[in-house]
DNA sequence: TCTGTTTCGTTGTAAAAACAACCGACTTGA
DNA sequence: TCAAGTCGGTTGTTTTTACAACGAAACAGA
């Protein structure tokens, strides 16, 4: 466990709470480590879960393929961050979405029971870490209230514009490398990634942007 | 205040929480009432809010118009819902949508710190309603991923199709109603009125579903 | 009752997206 | 180093959507 301090905390989950303290809150936590081979289903769509999760190491895919084939891309998990929050809570149904290693991985799981329940004032960071909890589910709340910014957008010019320009914002600069490649993007977007590539050769030849693989260039 | 109590009592923020506890509370937690009068702005795109609000009376759209005039609707809120609560938690930037009552509403505003830093012991009940605060953003952070799933569809008639089943699901049946004149459906699903229009008649000729204004079975 | 407004369906046209298929550049690994 | 796989761009065709404009029905208010 002690070699994933230095990760936990810089989470949001774990924000504000000293390396020591964090350490003696994990097993009050009651957290667990296990290990995905890159493509294994950390969680899949249907199932019941009551675990909040933080990436430790790797990278994973929040996704969701529908009848047809088609597949859509939530969200993206990097090191650090925190998945599964939303459906863990007392009250919430099955997962809608699969949640997929696309690198080898590792994640740790926390009971969101005793996060909620055990001891609020016996352990002194337990209030902190509800505190965290509640900053960071708004957060995501925030970001997939962004992604559905861009993909109100009717064109796939709209959506990538407000993808791109979004991500420049957030990166602080008009140069910016983005965590997908193009299928995975349409993914993210909703469209077809050949009509997007097009789209975006179109714009990069109108002088709008200038790209290289998975970095842009705003103009 | 009094008045109001039957109302929350049935939110979720203030549920397993008794009458007399929650009429305590209003004044623990810096409660006001405000009231809007129809197409009135509650708040503003661009704002800074730290208030979380219940929806007393009326009704409220989450929107957003963007520069060519296309507007969006992110929620519609009703009597008893909560909305602003991922822009109110410290750390947040600004509101991304304008909120505007469709009716003559009455909002009660709360504002968060209270609930999330003050008396977390003195209050008897403050634990409660953190508990009660993340299973609600929670739930609304699933809602807004079940939106993504409708607007993930790449056809006008998926998307239908999405919202309208998984509505029926919610409803417990193959029959019901919908909150959104056409328009607003259109603007929900980000899809053009006409074309949406044109779509639902096509389905109802190949036998789909039937409707009447907006009351809407799946057959 | 008259009038203006809102709501919703309908139509035709132009624009855009999806789809399928293919190619070349690169990477991987046996 | 050869073969297979991945990735991204390109093209042409078909389908779908957006857009604009109109009309009928329902409704609200003077």
């Amino acid at each position: 466990m002690k070699k994933y301090i230095e990760i936990l905390k810089k989470t949001k989950l774990f924000a504000r709470i000293g390396d020591g303290d964090i350490e003696a809150m994990l097993g009050c936590l009651g957290a667990t480590v296990r290990s995905f081979k890159k493509g294994e289903y950390i969680f899949h769509e249907g199932e019941k879960i009551q675990f909040i999760t933080v990436l430790l190491e790797g990278c994973i895919l929040v996704q969701r393929d529908d009848y047809w084939g088609n597949r859509s891309i939530i969200n993206r998990i990097c090191v650090g961050e925190m998945f599964g929050e939303a459906y863990a809570t007392p009250g919430s149904g099955e997962l809608l979405n699969d949640v997929v290693a696309i690198e080898d991985s590792t994640v740790m799981f926390f009971d969101v029971l005793r996060i909620l329940t055990v001891c609020p004032s016996a352990c002194r960071f337990h209030s902190m870490t509800v505190h965290n909890l509640v900053c960071a589910i708004s957060e995501k709340n925030r970001s997939l209230v962004a992604k559905l910014g861009y993909m109100s957008s009717r064109s796939t010019r709209g959506k990538l514009l407000a993808y791109l320009s979004d991500e420049a914002k957030k990166q602080h600069s008009s140069s910016f490398e983005i965590p997908f490649n193009r299928q995975q993007l349409a993914d993210f977007l909703s469209v077809d990634r050949s009509a997007m590539s097009n789209e975006l050769c179109k714009m990069r030849d109108e002088g709008i942007l200038i790209f290289e693989k998975n970095k842009f260039t705003l103009t």
